[in-house]
DNA sequence: TACACTTAGTTACATAAAGTAAGTTATTAT
DNA sequence: ATAATAACTTACTTTATGTAACTAAGTGTA
């Protein structure tokens, strides 16, 4: 049994972050709309799970899918304002890791 | 082919906060030192998990394990300056989830 | 001393999540 | 018509987590 010492809201939102690939995601979406290929090529993550994860922060409104009907069709993905405030903990997340990981170690692919 | 246009160290630290319960055993440990049953119940980890995170971010110099050798011996566990460190993020997350996170829904895991 | 209880784990086995690679549908370039 | 690209999906394998039982050391009680 769990006894929730922990804020649930807190929870939610650690298990968010906490799901492999998420918060690179949105940090990467956070330089701009792109385009399925584009993130999956610049974060190393597969496409079965990149689409489950687009899918899943559609859904939690981080993320909005746009179909915008040039040539071929272009599927666009990008931030929602929810999405966008996550900047913050993210530019956090960079700052720590500038300031205590060293940048020669073991595997980070 | 990945080519990281994601900065190493900033990925070395999502991927240690991007494992499951790190984040919020940090968090936890932030409140102050404490021992092996009390984290595992406040945040509802299972002692394997758990035992398995506090090996892993004590290599990382994250969390540090003192055996107090009292009445029937306690070991304690809590951040080292690295881990204090990251308290920034934890609050982070914590403002984030609080301005746009409902309490009131779905699965939390 | 024997029996039960607590702490701090570990082990074995079951389920869920991720990785890999090939396949799909639509469109476009040659 | 053939090959290529974008955006996915499917099938199958590997890894990570969960569950629960078990261990070792110490303590409390009768």
């Amino acid at each position: 049994m769990k006894q929730p010492t922990i804020c649930p809201r807190f929870e939610k939102a650690i298990s968010l972050l906490s799901q492999r690939w998420t918060a690179l995601v949105i940090y990467q979406l956070l330089s701009g709309p792109q385009r399925f290929n584009e993130i999956q090529s610049s974060v190393g993550i597969s496409g079965k799970v990149l689409s489950e994860r687009l899918k899943d922060l559609e859904h939690q409104g981080v993320v909005k899918r746009e179909v915008i009907p040039e040539t071929p069709v272009i599927i666009e993905y990008s931030l929602t304002e929810k999405g966008l405030s996550m900047e913050p903990i993210l530019k956090a997340i960079e700052n720590w890791s500038q300031a205590w990981i060293e940048p020669g170690s073991g595997s980070a692919d």
